[in-house]
DNA sequence: TCAGCTTTGTGCACACGTTCACAAAAGCCT
DNA sequence: AGGCTTTTGTGAACGTGTGCACAAAGCTGA
């Protein structure tokens, strides 16, 4: 690599691995409790078996963002914190606005962990008139008719989106008009973005599902049901009872 | 996208890729709303385009579980459905257990989601005598001192932890030694756990910062703060203003 | 100053995952 | 029947992520 005006320490040249960026987090958060008992430094052993990854992982890891360590000591607790802090961009401030205050939207409104790590849940929105106007952690929730106001009124960059399922897209159509470009999906869709766009969704019934996959691997139950004969494939009625009949796509609101 | 990670050797013999895996839920939930539509055939395009997935990749993915599809055709809509349903061992029941009933786990109890592909929630507990003996979602609310009783009698096999983070290696701890080995962790917390326990967890936070680091990209805001000065590494003060103060630990309980 | 010990940073090999691209299969039409 | 069209299933290339193992760097103590 050559021409890039690269005044930053080595790597940062171009882009962290994603699988990297997934783990500072959980660094970091080992980090901050190491910090709060007032360690000051501390080895890539230590470190990644409280964040629960192997060693070399961390220490290559940790030399995406530079050379923060010093050979035979280890890491200081305070400025590595400081370093994933800021290359995760948490020393600014991100109002997030939540839509769709049914179960999930109230508990996460009420969600400790959010109002940590610079986010900052700047608004509650809802489309039914029998909720907007409620207070819920000390916030008034607003009409989804306001979104494009609040967005540019809060600089709201990150949406979280807790509605059903069916009202998901239109949501999403919505705040990607009114300029956010980061989402937290909670609703069980595919939501499609304009590039540019970034979606991470958290699935309940997907992480079951995967559980559900290993604890069959695991107890043998595996060929309960006798392997369907490929039979007919052509078959019209469902070869199954009444699985096909299917699930009501979630989130009773 | 939910974090989570089972650590696992892959490709084990007859065994099926885990990223593949992770994405059978999402064909499912393509094929469901397709069959709920009376669609009989669908193309690896068309179901790769509802599942936000290549068709490259999708065919693949299929082919794991076997030939379930007909050249110039496509696939059978209800057929797949079942065989998908059975790799994932959905045709069986899954009785759930929900250790920690603050907002999160209110919540998750009274969320339609789980109920549905064979997911159950068996039981509700909570460790404050305050919560336990309340009604939620139809059930009432046990003790912790019950859990082996009720692991055993209800034949649980999924436990769920939405307690605060301080708490959830001991409700782990004990739903592993009533014989528990799939667990879903809320707690923004790495577990520890023997071997052959299955741990996912879905961290909101992390998915947050995760947002926030493509966003800084995005915005180009990368660089506000000056590279620290490597300075006094001893440094006490934190360099960033709160952020050391690490989270409330999540759920108000 | 130098030997000895600890721990980082990274080159390398390998495993896993994704994508391309195409032959083979199946249905359809004349 | 035979050619044409569609679409699967998969070999192979490529890219990303992981883990080992070790040289280099820094500290400590004599």
């Amino acid at each position: 690599m050559a021409t890039g005006r690269t005044e930053r320490p080595a790597h940062r040249g171009r882009g962290i691995p994603e699988a990297t960026v997934a783990r500072l987090p959980l660094y970091l958060r080992a980090l901050s409790a190491l910090s709060e008992r007032g360690v000051p430094t501390v080895s890539s052993e230590e470190l990644a078996a409280a964040a629960g990854v192997n060693s070399a992982k961390l220490r290559k890891d940790l030399s995406y963002l530079g050379s923060y360590g010093t050979r035979g000591v280890g890491y200081d607790v305070e400025y590595l914190v400081y370093q994933i802090s800021r290359e995760l961009g948490l020393t600014q401030d991100w109002p997030v606005a939540i839509v769709g205050i049914g179960n999930l939207g109230h508990a996460l409104a009420n969600y400790g962990g959010f109002a940590s790590r610079g986010f900052r849940v700047a608004a509650l929105l809802d489309a039914d008139r029998a909720v907007t106007g409620q207070r819920i952690a000390g916030m008034v929730v607003r009409h989804m008719d306001d979104l494009e106001q609040i967005v540019r009124d809060d600089h709201v960059s990150i949406g979280v989106i807790t509605t059903p399922a069916p009202a998901a897209q239109g949501v999403c159509d919505r705040l990607v008009a009114a300029g956010i470009t980061s989402i937290l999906n909670f609703a069980p869709t595919v939501l499609s973005v304009p590039e540019g766009v970034d979606v991470r969704k958290v699935d309940l019934s997907i992480e079951l599902q995967i559980l559900a996959f290993h604890e069959q691997r695991k107890s043998g139950t595996d060929g309960v049901a006798p392997q369907l004969p490929p039979a007919a494939s052509g078959a019209a009625a469902s070869p199954v009872g009444d699985l096909g009949g299917d699930l009501p796509e979630v989130m009773p609101a």
